[in-house]
RNA sequence: GCCCAGAUAGCUCAGUCGGUAGAGCAGCGGAUUGAAAAUCCGCGUGUCGCUGGUUCGAUUCCGGCUCUGGGCA
């Protein structure tokens, strides 16, 4: 008995599960069997600029079956959740399996995301600014009291995009979660699947996988960003992405940059683990392998 | 063989004028409503190399031993 054939040949199937766990290989499964579009949910695999580092589905795997949202987002875009689950919208029309390791996409997608207009690049640009000239107090004394005791204060990031709401759109960032609307894919009726890896199999496949991407050539995808590498894009969050760019400009030895890219990874596991174990317990742990 | 220095957390080290010790990194736990592979919060996990001596008490002082690094031969 195959691990699949428990699985719905109807539902929509949504698959979470950490970084190299073998998800991929799974939902091609899937897709094949029941004719689905293999879509990405995970937040780095939508660039074109890193296919090898960010373990996108080969050419070939492209080739053998429909997949959607995957490396068609420009390099110098600021891509976002929202901007996912508007792509994300129209697909669900046709049998999908989508599978992802970024937690706060699967679960804006089951859970619900309310619809705030983006912030504009200006706007963005000048908060970057001011949070670099003078921290995030000047910021934090400018948002609106609900938002305020709303959220993180210690967490910069939070507290940026909470006064970017405001300045955009005149209201503040807790009114507008107050209103969040009906998810796109509620849990009931969705086959919600999180896999669950042991730790130490994960680690030892995380340094194994990063090898195999060396090896495929990840040091000429590298070679090919370093010109223009900007590593306050989010397209240059890739994990391995600054160690190998730096390993190109002779700051790391490619050892050195190996080992710190495998860390990097791991810890990356370890922040899914805790999202996947806290978040969605109402999800089905499927077996790994 | 002799001389010098070192041996303390998983790693790199600090420290204790004698009262069983603390930083960074790693690790562990947590948060997460448009940068999320991001960002942030919390938590020391220890035969202080071994063995004698002094002492009420030794990781700390003294002796011996072992190991490591450097120097002289």
């Amino acid at each position: 008995m195959n691990r699949i054939d428990a699985i719905s040949r109807h539902a929509p199937v949504v698959i979470a599960g950490p970084t190299a766990c073998g998800k991929s290989a799974l939902a091609m499964e899937l897709a094949a069997r029941d004719g689905r579009i293999v879509v990405n949910a995970d937040a780095l695999q939508v660039y074109a600029n890193w296919r090898i580092l960010t373990a996108r589905p080969s050419a070939a795997d492209e080739a053998a079956l429909p997949h959607a949202l995957y490396g068609h987002v420009p390099r110098e875009v600021t891509w976002s959740v929202g901007a996912w689950l508007r792509d994300v919208a129209p697909l669900l029309a046709r049998p999908v399996v989508i599978l992802g390791g970024t937690g706060l996409y699967l679960s804006a997608l089951t859970e619900g995301l309310v619809d705030i207009p983006p912030t504009p690049p200006a706007l963005r640009a000048l908060a970057d600014a001011r949070r670099a000239a003078e921290g995030v107090a000047g910021l934090i004394d400018e948002l609106d009291a609900a938002s305020r005791a709303r959220i993180d204060l210690a967490n910069p990031m939070r507290v940026q995009r909470a006064w970017e709401v405001l300045q955009a759109t005149g209201r503040g960032l807790a009114d507008w979660q107050a209103q969040t609307g009906p998810a796109l894919l509620p849990l009931d009726g969705v086959e919600a699947l999180v896999m669950r890896p042991d730790v130490a199999w994960l680690d030892a496949r995380i340094a194994q996988r990063f090898r195999a991407m060396i090896a495929q050539g990840a040091l000429d995808e590298a070679r090919a960003e370093a010109a223009q590498f900007d590593p306050a894009l989010p397209s240059a969050r890739a994990i391995g992405a600054p160690e190998l760019i730096a390993h190109l400009r002779g700051a790391l030895t490619l050892a050195q940059a190996t080992d710190a890219a495998i860390l990097a990874s791991r810890q990356y596991a370890k922040r899914q683990r805790t999202w996947f174990r806290t978040r969605m317990r109402l999800w089905r742990e499927l077996a790994v392998s």
